[in-house]
RNA sequence: GCGCCAAUAGCUCAGCUGGAUAGAGCAACUGCCUUCUAAGCAGUAGGCCAGGGGUUCGAGUCCCUUUUGGCGCGCCA
């Protein structure tokens, strides 16, 4: 089916056309005066200009042709030359009916297949998750699910960082802490006994290895050695990454599991590693892979650039591959192996320029055929109130699990007075409030932009919130079960009795619309903001009509329609945006 | 220094190809629970949309400029 928005589009931009006009100026949006109309269409301002008549009478004439169409309940051209729309009662009951059987729902589906590579995550196996990881896992979770449900072929992975300089400095940590084990001088044998290594000795020993490095030039030298050794191969440094590794990915996956964060593929920047020499083929086939300083670079400077763009480093002076290389060698992996007609990075704007550079060597070098999108998707960062990126009273970093379990004891605390909660239920209801609070007030925010992070906020359950949505759920719920009517019964629109279904009907029929902006530009949050609305629509509905008691049987077999249909828009959009629902809370 | 991004209510944020009266939530203040879950609803108050110039019939939105803040700029990832 069509959105209405874009039904109504091509109605009113044919009526543009019968009247001699160009059609595309009959682009419709819903109404900046909810009091006026529904729909508004300011194209004859835009007329008004291309054939210089008066936008009045240019929307007059238009108006006039629309008039005649029995979508319309009523249609004016009004001064300054604002044509204002409203459907008519039987066409917003039929829209509905359209959309509650649409077998999407409504969600606008992709005309040619895609295959899109989404890497998000990004997690260090050296380091544990902070809250900087949040973003763009969740963000790159709900944009999977919705070109998902859009029609596309997704393929998420994590893209672990594993095979640069911090595996090095752990390593080299662990080598002074627990020497003595054959991993570290070459004369590993398999089945040789490793480190015990374990999360909580991870955690801690990062840091502590970042910050000697800066002093230490002996370790810094031994670290990047190690690092180098690693990316040939060396049995026995493969095999301590391989211990780190799966404890690693053990540890992120509980917190990325709490999440709904889910990867088709976990693979790191390592999984790359057998297609290096390819890329490297490529760059010098293509003659553009060059020594300089002791490194190999590849220039990617365009005449355009307004600044300069210095060259991707491919191979360091010590030998080592950046992760420039890496991310290049990925490319060429995603396109031969998984077929990717796009590829997409959820990663933090910073990395903006490492993204062009990688870019633009892997289409010099032919990697990325001109038909393959590469496009990093920036998103933005979890700032304190000075505008920084958020750090803790003591100046740390804060642990994402840390942050987790703080929002799911809040909502354990929260639950507790609910006289609707069965016992031994709490603990994973617990979880799906804590995680909603989370995950909506993040995602509420633009893809893009910065925001400020306040725990109290993301806490408060009151307002604007992923509790305010799952709440209204709950009250939906409670009304179907009373009545007796599954949650998947068809739905039986028989009228329209007052503005107050109207109001909701037209936030129903705008979901869809909604849908194609998201996918348009990428960003969630656009289905957060649509799921409030439809909550706060309906909890106004909810407090004006006893939809029980009501004894019209017409009246309220539309209204717990209504009921219905609110309740499966939202679950579809909280879905898609990784965000559970719950029964009772 | 060069480049990118941002600046909207006390705070945190929306504002869709430029259009009618700039919207939410929090905080403040008023009402509303023997009636479908008050984690709610209804209402009041709060704005020279950072400053200046320009384009336009019309600017929070486009252009220029100043200020302030954030970020990036060859071997970390």
């Amino acid at each position: 089916m069509k959105p209405v928005l874009a039904h109504l589009t091509e109605v009113v931009g044919a009526a543009f056309a019968s009247c001699g006009y160009d059609a595309a100026l009959g682009t419709v949006h819903i109404s900046d005066r909810l009091d006026l109309c529904q729909y508004q269409c300011n194209g004859a301002f835009a007329g008004a200009k291309q054939y210089h008549k008066a936008p009045l009478v240019i929307a007059g004439e238009v108006a006039a042709v629309l008039a005649e169409n029995p979508l319309f309940a009523k249609v004016e051209g009004v001064r300054p030359g604002f044509i204002n729309l409203t459907l008519s009662d039987e066409a917003m009951l039929k829209a509905a009916f359209e959309l509650a059987t649409d077998e999407h729902l409504g969600i606008p589906q992709t005309e040619k297949p895609e295959t899109i590579v989404l890497d998000y995550g990004g997690p260090n196996i050296a380091k544990p998750l902070h809250i900087g990881h949040l973003r763009p896992a969740i963000i790159g979770e709900a944009l999977k699910r919705l070109m998902r449900a859009s029609g596309c072929k997704v393929i998420g992975d994590v893209h672990m960082g594993d095979w640069g300089l911090p595996i090095g400095l752990v390593i080299a940590e662990l080598e002074v802490r627990m020497p003595g084990y054959s991993c570290y001088n070459g004369t590993y044998q398999p089945g040789d006994p490793l480190p015990p290594v374990t999360t909580d000795l991870l955690n801690e020993v990062y840091p502590f290895a970042s910050a000697k490095s800066k002093e230490d030039k002996a370790f810094s030298e031994r670290a990047h050695a190690i690092t180098v050794a690693l990316q040939q191969h060396e049995p026995g440094f493969i095999a301590l990454w391989q211990e780190i590794r799966r404890i690693s990915v053990e540890d992120m996956s509980r917190s990325y599991k709490q999440l709904n964060v889910t990867f088709d593929l976990w693979y790191g920047e390592s999984n790359s590693a057998e297609y290096i020499d390819a890329a490297l083929n490529a760059m010098r086939e293509k003659d553009i892979l060059y020594k300089d300083n002791g490194a190999m670079i590849v220039d990617v400077a365009e005449d355009t650039d307004k600044s300069p763009v210095p060259p991707a480093i491919i191979i360091k002076t010590d030998g080592g591959v950046t992760y420039q290389a890496t991310d290049i060698a990925t490319i060429l992996q995603r396109v031969q192996e998984l077929n990717a007609t796009k590829i997409w990075y959820v990663v933090d704007f910073r990395q903006g320029l490492h993204f062009q550079q990688v870019f633009r060597a892997a289409r010099k070098a032919g990697i990325a055929p001109e038909n393959v999108e590469l496009a990093h998707l920036p998103n933005g960062t979890m700032n304190g109130s000075d505008g920084k990126p958020y750090k803790t009273r003591g100046g740390g970093v804060m642990r994402l699990s840390d942050l987790l379990d703080t929002a799911t004891q809040a909502a354990l605390e929260k639950i507790s007075g609910s006289s609707y909660v069965e016992e031994g239920n709490h603990e994973e209801l617990a979880r799906k409030v804590g995680m909603a609070a989370i995950k909506f007030g993040d995602l509420i925010n633009h893809r893009t932009k910065d925001y400020i992070f306040d725990l109290d906020k993301f806490l408060s359950f009151e307002g604007k919130t992923g509790t305010y949505v799952l709440y209204t759920v709950t009250r939906i719920n409670s009304i179907l079960k009373k009545a007796g009517v599954a949650y998947d019964a068809p739905v039986d629109f028989r009228g329209i009795y007052s503005d107050d279904e109207r109001d909701i009907l037209l936030k129903i029929l705008g979901t869809p619309e909604v849908f194609a902006t998201a996918v348009a530009e990428r960003a969630p949050n656009y289905l957060c903001e649509n799921a409030y609305q439809l909550a706060v629509a309906f909890s106004g509905f909810y407090h004006n009509h006893r939809i029980l008691a009501e004894t019209d049987e017409d009246k309220k077999a539309t209204w717990l329609s209504l009921c219905l249909l609110v309740r499966r828009l939202i679950l579809l959009q909280m879905d898609i945006l990784g965000i559970d629902t719950v029964e009772n809370m």
